[in-house]
RNA sequence: GGGCGAAUGGCGGAACUGGUAGACGCGCACGACUCAAAAUCGUGUUUCGCAAGAAGUGAGAGUUCGAUUCUCUCUUCGCCCA
């Protein structure tokens, strides 16, 4: 007996299934399944959570193979992005030198994994060959009308004299320079996603499966309100007569105290000489551009001379305030404010000493109830508000209101939506150049398609001020139609690199065309997409929005939702270590004898300070790289131990004695399949029916587990595989329903633990034909069955009778059963309730 | 503040439509092999109790012959939005 060399069976797979292209994929006539994981950025190296993902995916990928279906599973690569022009500054490298490094070393990573991926698709999105077909889109959006350009405002960094993502800014600042975020405005592109709000939405309803929870999480992102706009008639200025508002609650009005505009209002456009309201913009200016920065921000305002008149009241006059917390893009720029029941508004009627009217009241208080310290934004009953007194809120109030406003003409019913329109310019070298030119007058030129692609300039210098595209004089200047323009120096938002990649992957090796509309029909959509749960929102939304609008007016790929089956995985989590001066400590730093009290490893007289577990992260020191697992146990040991010890949708915590035991059963394993290698050299001797209903039962309870992503279960019962095996195999007999049995049991173990299966599958069965195994229902439903007999809803006894019996005969048995009769004796036995081969409750007095 | 979800032994977690709670793994204990250790294998392991037995799925109620599973209230934790 030998010990199992993973090593060696490993490389000798991986490479059996490179060079014979194990799992290249191409239209065929059978039925196709499209297995899709979300593809990664390529950082440097894969982590723990690549490795989850992945195994989650490629279990599945290999199921469906073995069950008959042409399965894509393709990989590929997010490679622009900001990591890459912040590695390249700090290593003096170009970003492209550093995203081909990356890729390079994570590929092989990947690659010993035991993946299987056709590779032949592999896509890079910053190649030049991928992005030329992302240009051609972004083109045929514009012909659409579904791309536009406004200006609008970015994080601006004064200091490094940059534009800044959100993430970079932190309490306001700048993560590199520290200096205040400014709000800045600039001329930036937009895909006109508001165009699909409502099906988008709606549309929702079709993804049966997908989670709930995602869902839930993309509605309230899209945000559909019903609510009412509302014409103020303002006095005060012979100018402007009245000011529109948006709001979801028009049966507050009677507790209108002011009207707040935002500062970028076409009402601004009077103030443009007022040098008090021109600071005040510009203190605004100093708030970032988030709704959680807004929303924090204190609540300031600039008071007009104008007054607004409450419709429903015309002696109601009130002040007209812009202020810092109404956004231009929400509804008009312009809200009434009441600051009994809402909460930015009573923080700004506190601050500018407002009159506070209280209009609801909670169900449970009386009419005299006053709002004081804080409003009350609950739903009640309306008091103080004349003909809408004592009408349910929100529910009958708003009705009733909406009704009157639109019979005097006052205003109407609208509906509004949270979901913006997505901004997708972005001030950065690494990104997909915009395929856009403007002319001498500043008009907007298409750059022609036989020009395409706008290739990204090679540029080493990435620390200059700004944009390091708008320093590219001789890139810059492009000459279109005979006539000299500028192209656009901003690059495209990484989210739209992914929005269309799983199109591509259709048709991977398609020069002329970004995709083949009779593949696209053949494999979309994804049957089964895999991936994070960050991603919930903004990629899978945008990605929706892509397929809609490739589709729109033309039809052209047929497709509605391109990912029918969406599972998200949890994270891998690891305990955290410091040391006594609260440094974080990685676990290759600490020791541990009894796996509580953890010491560290150079002084083993220091004490670890044990903190939860967390998920994995750089800078909690809390990261176990895979690679180092990989070498020290193989790939099928960690694919086995990461799917082990939860669920997939779960955190999983990452534990050494874990790994170490998953190890040990690709070595027990093994150690079987030489046993039962022997003793199918010999002859046979009779049938073993154990043998066929533990069979039967196991592939019946992976069957279940596999179609519901309980591969935790999986894992399970291939412990109990090895230990029934272990136990049937210790006489040493060669029964003769043994091979069959366990032909079936490699088959199924496949996908989790490919390599060492498929090389006991060679010693074994090598000429066989790899299907699926039939679970016969035979050995499933055994004639017998257990009886729980209950008294009063309590177990007292269990007994084995042949299947079907009748409620008369079951308690025939029962009288004969000493545990139960015990209980019956002297008793009233009144009620019966028996399910058939299941229980039997008696119920006595 | 709002929305969603979760809570089961010392630990990670099983339990299909309400019907034997604790599968499987880790840890621990004991045993076998060994001069010894490691490795390996075997047995046991919810709690209380010598036992018969009793209690038991975050807490409290409810529906039911029967609730980890359904309903309500509460507590704690997590995620998302603000």
């Amino acid at each position: 007996m030998q010990r199992y060399n993973f090593k060696t069976i490993e490389n000798k797979w991986q490479k059996h299934w490179q060079d014979n292209k194990s799992f290249k994929s191409s239209v065929l006539k059978n039925k196709k399944f499209y297995c899709l994981e979300m593809f990664p950025y390529p950082s440097g190296k894969i982590h723990m959570g690549h490795v989850r993902n992945y195994a989650i995916g490629d279990v599945l990928a290999r199921f469906k193979s073995l069950q008959g279906f042409n399965v894509l599973h393709p990989m590929g690569w997010d490679s622009f992005g900001m990591p890459a022009e912040n590695a390249a500054k700090q290593n003096n490298l170009s970003p492209k030198e550093w995203t081909e490094k990356n890729i390079e070393t994570m590929k092989i990573q990947l690659k010993k994994l035991g993946l299987s991926i056709d590779w032949d698709r592999e896509i890079s999105t910053c190649s030049a060959e991928y992005y030329k077909h992302q240009q051609k889109i972004f083109l045929d959006l514009f012909d659409k009308g579904l791309v536009y350009r406004k200006e609008s405002y970015v994080n601006w960094d004064p200091v490094d004299n940059t534009v800044l993502a959100n993430e970079q800014v932190v309490d306001g600042k700048g993560w590199r320079s520290g200096a205040v975020v400014e709000r800045k405005k600039l001329n930036q592109w937009f895909f006109k996603i508001s165009h699909f709000s409502d099906e988008l939405l709606s549309d929702l309803d079709l993804l049966k499966e997908w989670p709930d929870k995602v869902k839930t999480m993309q509605r309230n992102w899209i945000g559909k309100s019903y609510g009412c706009e509302i014409d103020f008639k303002i006095e005060g200025s012979k100018k402007i007569e009245s000011i529109k508002c948006y709001t979801t609650r028009p049966d507050t009005l009677f507790g209108f105290s002011f009207l707040a505009v935002s500062v970028d209002h076409p009402l601004s456009k009077h103030y443009e000489n007022n040098q008090d309201f021109l600071k005040f913009k510009e203190t605004c200016s100093k708030t970032g551009t988030t709704e959680e920065s807004i929303a924090q921000a204190e609540k300031i305002g600039f008071k007009t001379n104008l007054l607004a008149i409450n419709p429903l009241n015309n002696d109601q006059k009130v002040p007209v305030y812009f202020a810092n917390f109404v956004l231009m893009d929400y509804g008009f720029g312009a809200v009434f404010g009441c600051p009994a029941h809402d909460q930015r508004d009573f923080d700004f009627a506190t601050k500018y000493n407002l009159e506070i009217k209280t209009v609801v009241r909670p169900n449970e208080e009386n009419d005299n109830f006053k709002v004081k310290k804080a409003p009350h934004t609950g739903s009640g009953i309306i008091i103080n508000s004349k003909f809408l007194n004592g009408l349910t809120a929100p529910e009958e109030s708003i009705a009733k209101t909406i009704k009157y406003l639109e019979e005097k003409n006052l205003g109407k019913k609208k509906i509004n939506f949270r979901l913006k329109d997505w901004g997708i310019s972005r001030q950065r070298y690494w990104g997909c150049p915009i395929p856009i030119a403007y002319d001498e007058n500043n008009q907007v030129v298409k750059i022609p398609l036989e020009d395409l692609p706008v290739v990204l300039p090679n540029v080493r210098n990435l620390s200059t001020d700004g944009n390091p595209l708008d320093s590219q004089k001789d890139w810059k200047t492009v000459i279109i139609n005979g006539k000299k323009c500028i192209r656009e120096t901003d690059t495209l938002d990484t989210f739209v690199d992914s929005s269309w990649y799983f199109l591509r992957f259709c048709s991977s090796d398609n020069q002329e065309k970004p995709f083949d509309k009779d593949e696209i029909k053949y494999w979309m959509p994804v049957d089964q997409y895999i991936g994070g749960v960050e991603h919930a929102i903004l990629h899978l939304l945008y990605s929706r929005f892509f397929v809609r609008a490739i589709n729109s007016d033309n039809n052209e790929i047929n497709l509605k939702e391109p990912f029918k089956g969406l599972f998200t995985q949890g994270m891998v989590c690891h305990q955290t270590y410091k040391d006594k001066k609260n440094n974080w400590l990685s676990p290759d730093e600490v020791l541990t004898n009894n796996g509580k009290d953890y010491f560290l490893k150079n002084n083993p007289t220091e004490k670890v300070i044990v903190g939860p577990s967390e998920s994995m992260s750089k800078s909690k020191k809390n990261t176990i790289d895979p690679e180092k697992m990989v070498e020290a146990y193989g790939a099928d040991a960690v694919r086995f131990f990461i799917l082990s010890d939860s669920p997939p949708e779960k955190d999983v915590q990452w534990s050494e004695t874990g790994m170490l035991s998953s190890h040990k059963f690709i070595q027990k394993f093994w150690l079987i399949n030489e046993k039962i290698e022997n003793i199918l050299k010999k002859e046979k001797v009779e049938t073993n029916e154990k043998i066929d209903i533990f069979v039967n039962q196991a592939i019946n309870k992976i069957n279940f587990a596999l179609e519901n992503f309980r591969y935790n279960v999986i894992i399970a019962v291939f412990h109990e595989v090895h230990s029934f095996f272990n136990k049937i195999t210790e006489d040493n007999s060669n029964y003769s329903n043994l091979k069959e049995n366990y032909k079936k049991i490699l088959i199924v173990m496949m996908p989790v633990i490919p390599h060492q299966i498929s090389e006991c599958w060679e010693k074994l069965y090598y000429q066989e034909k790899l299907e699926w195994p039939m679970v016969d229902k035979n050995f499933i439903e055994s004639e017998s069955c257990n009886i729980v007999i209950q008294i009063n809803g309590k177990k007292r006894s269990v007994i084995s009778v042949e299947k079907g019996l009748d409620e008369k005969s079951i308690l025939e048995k029962i009288r004969t059963n000493k545990q139960v009769d015990k209980y019956i004796i002297n008793k009233n036995l009144y009620k019966t309730i028996y399910i058939k081969d299941k229980i039997i409750n008696l119920i006595i007095k």
